[in-house]
RNA sequence: GGAGGAGUGGCCCAAUGGUACGGCAAGAGAUUGCUAAUCUCUGACGGUUUAAAAGCCGUCUUGUGGGUUCGAAUCCCACCUCCUCCGCCA
């Protein structure tokens, strides 16, 4: 959520960032009902004050004070009302990009930074994941559809081992840096799915929604991580709170019929682990640059070539600031594709779940949150069996990572 | 799911219809002088003022939302969370 006092003082800045973001609002509205709320506000203040000031008289002016009751009740709904709407209002807004982000209209117009790692030199034709994992019985969606449905998957023998392998690989590295593990619930409240600024319109129909018990499926980590200091005071000597979670992750993929609908790349239901920081907003940006350091060690340490994108303004996700992705080289489809992301959502989702911290001097402030994937466990496994094929049909296993499953090519 | 109990500042706790008691902890300031002590201040929001603050004005604040009342922590209704027991269960 955006700052009702910025909108107020600075409501061509505010259309601007709006604009860019190719979001539809009416800025004016918000203004013209901020300016009543408050007025009606005033004016319910006002009677109250004197409410409380006839009602220490002797003896009661019950007559005057039943006037005033009356009057405060028929004033209440209207506030209410007026208050609602605003923050209807309010909520939806995304947040105002960085002005450093490119400004562009779509996915086309991401700006790639670099890229890095060297494609792997094949002397014949690679496979594509798919082929190569049933051949091998590490991934079956033939019968995942029989019981579930299209998009879903059974990870087989090695292809489990080597996702735990993985798990157990980037907590090993990334525990070092002051992360909490973390298992977080993966179902959220309404409001607390809405704090993260995960349900405007557009995402919306990507979630699960359980409607009997009303709770959101997690779509990550992120969601139910930053929704757990709701309505608290942090301190500031915690700051930044850095957490690494894994959760499975849920996402009904509403928009994208006929997209990747082979295997396992785009499915209802995948585990990933994901970082996650609250920290003070002078740090925020040198925090999101850190998150995006530690997803190219990592990347760099298992050797998957990659390359990173600067998200523009038209593309990033609702809440975020400053967004980049990772897209990694997949071999069989001769381009790069999504497999992390990491963004700077400011003070936005803070002020939605109303996250604050105290400083050194007792003032209260917002704290800034921070998230990115460390990996989306289903698509790194994708990359590992797509980068790592060899010609006699087995798979290598990155080095870093044999230590953790214990073998070094597939079939062990 | 059933029965019972409980929710008051960061923590502990008092108040049964009339200005929300007190203690502990932590932070800031002052004083003394040394491994600390003493004293003072410290709930939130809105408005106003300001370079920023202090200040000033007002409202709200006893799990949440309603209701009764001139007035609710207190009475009534619904919901949420936690605890105990029973049932079920990994």
């Amino acid at each position: 959520m955006l700052d009702i006092k910025l909108i107020r003082e600075n409501p061509e800045l505010i259309k601007e960032g709006c604009r860019k973001r190719g979001a539809r609002v009416d800025i004016d509205r918000i203004l013209d009902l901020d300016k009543r709320k408050r007025e009606l506000m005033h004016k319910i203040e006002q009677l109250r004050s004197k409410q409380k000031e006839l009602g220490s008289q002797t003896p009661l002016p019950l007559k005057k004070l039943k006037q005033i009751k009356n009057e405060i009740k028929k004033l209440e709904p209207l506030l209410k009302e007026k208050e609602e709407k605003l923050q209807e209002l309010l909520l939806s807004l995304p947040n105002l990009p960085l002005e450093d982000v490119p400004e562009g209209k779509d996915e086309k117009e991401n700006v790639v930074l670099r890229r890095e790692g060297d494609l792997k030199r094949f002397d014949f034709k690679p496979k594509d994941y798919l082929t190569i994992s049933e051949k091998l019985d590490l991934i079956d969606v033939k019968r995942a559809g029989k019981i579930s449905g299209t998009r879903f998957g059974f990870l087989k023998k090695e292809a489990v081992l080597l996702e735990f392998a993985l798990i157990k690989f980037t907590f090993d590295r990334l525990l070092k840096y002051g992360f909490s593990p973390i298992i977080p619930p993966v179902m959220l409240k309404p409001e607390m799915m809405e704090g993260t600024g995960h349900l405007s319109e557009k995402d919306r129909k990507e979630k699960y929604f359980i409607e009997k018990d009303q709770l959101y499926l997690a779509g990550t980590a992120e969601q139910p991580i930053a929704a757990m200091y709701a309505n608290e005071i942090l301190k500031e000597k915690d700051l930044p709170l850095r957490y690494l979670g894994f959760s499975t992750c849920f996402r009904r993929e509403a928009g994208s019929y006929g997209k990747d609908t082979k295997g396992i790349f785009r499915v209802h239901q995948f585990d990933k682990i994901e970082m996650f920081s609250f920290c003070k907003p002078e740090e925020s940006k040198q925090e999101h640059e850190f998150f995006l350091n530690l997803q190219e060690r990592l990347m760099k340490e298992i050797d998957l070539p990659y390359q990173v994108v600067k998200i523009c303004t038209g593309d990033m996700g609702f809440p975020a600031a400053r967004q980049y992705d990772i897209e990694t080289w997949i071999p069989s489809e001769g381009r790069y594709r999504e497999t992390h992301s990491t963004s700077v959502c400011t003070d936005f989702q803070a002020r939605r779940l109303n996250i604050r911290y105290r400083s050194k001097t007792g003032k209260l402030n917002f704290v800034h949150t921070v998230n990115g994937t460390a990996f989306a466990i289903g698509r790194t496994i994708i990359a590992i069996i797509e980068n790592y094929q060899q010609k006699d049909g087995t798979i290598k296993i990155p080095e870093a990572l044999q230590k953790y499953t214990g073998f070094s090519q597939i079939p062990s």
